[in-house]
DNA sequence: GGTAAATGTGGGTAATTGTGGGTAAAACAA
DNA sequence: TTGTTTTACCCACAATTACCCACATTTACC
């Protein structure tokens, strides 16, 4: 599981360094194949190992294509995963498409999230960070079942 | 599985490039052989290796002609399925009638989706895309089950 | 706190890929 | 047949990408 959060510059070319304390793992778990996509729920950047991945998309194949919701979120997550690797310095290209998608400008933050990595611009993370924090606490509103029987 | 995002041009004879990174797996699977054909769903193409279509086309022939939206749907796929080859530099010839259907102009997409390529009009593709966008991320309205119980 | 290692960042170069167009062969129509 | 259009094949240039090296900054360790 992955975790934690970090900054990292993104050059000119639209290069982005994972940071090292996951290189290892990276590497060995898939061969440094990743697969990077975007996230069709906010404008942000998903990044799977490849097995991840293909397990995720074994789960999108099954979505019906007689359902619309289902048929987009399939077209959208496939139709722009693009695949990666390491290169010698632990980098990897973000498609020129992808970043416009997430605005990514010079400064991103990448930040863990289980099975994979959520890479956002710093200035949209922070803007979006802080409006979801007054939200949360506010409970009036809907919350589901499994939220409200969840301790932390 | 074919996955990802590219931008192409349609040049003045109607020609397509394939992206380099699949050239080599339609070559060997289906000798260069593939089949387009329209996409009923959308003004949109789908391109498939010869071998997977032969396998979508058994499955249109088993559709019944009393249902009206597989009648269609059979009527259309098979009747402007046209066989395609890869040129010498990896492209493909879109015929008159399937730049029409899909509003293919100078600037196209090319999406890997699973068993197939989806080939759009680059501006047309945008703006579904932004419109779908929106309603994924929107929460209010129906989601399917199978939607609602899947983790990314 | 100082030194050495590791990490993050930037850029140059060569190979690959995308794109356009010329010309010859083939298909089609009159 | 003859003329016209369409398609296939070839070459060439431009843009992009992969790969390599170098430096600045941060972190770890003594």
């Amino acid at each position: 599981m992955f975790r934690g959060f970090s900054t990292l510059s993104v050059d000119s070319k639209g290069r982005l360094a994972v940071p090292s304390r996951y290189r290892e793992r990276l590497s060995s778990e898939t061969g440094g194949c990743l697969v990077l996509t975007l996230n069709p729920m906010d404008r942000s950047l998903w990044l799977y190992p490849l097995v991840e991945w293909e397990y995720i998309e074994t789960k999108l194949a099954e979505l019906s294509d007689f359902d619309k919701q289902g048929r987009r979120t399939k077209q959208m997550m496939r139709g722009y995963a693009s695949d990666c690797q390491l290169d010698a310095q632990g980098r990897i290209l973000v498609p020129q498409e992808l970043r416009d998608y997430a605005q990514l400008t010079k400064q991103a933050v990448i930040l863990g999230q289980g099975n994979k990595f959520e890479i956002w611009d710093e200035k949209a993370w922070r803007e979006q960070r802080d409006q979801w924090l007054e939200q949360i606490g506010d409970d009036s509103g809907e919350t589901s079942d499994a939220l409200k029987s969840l301790s932390l």
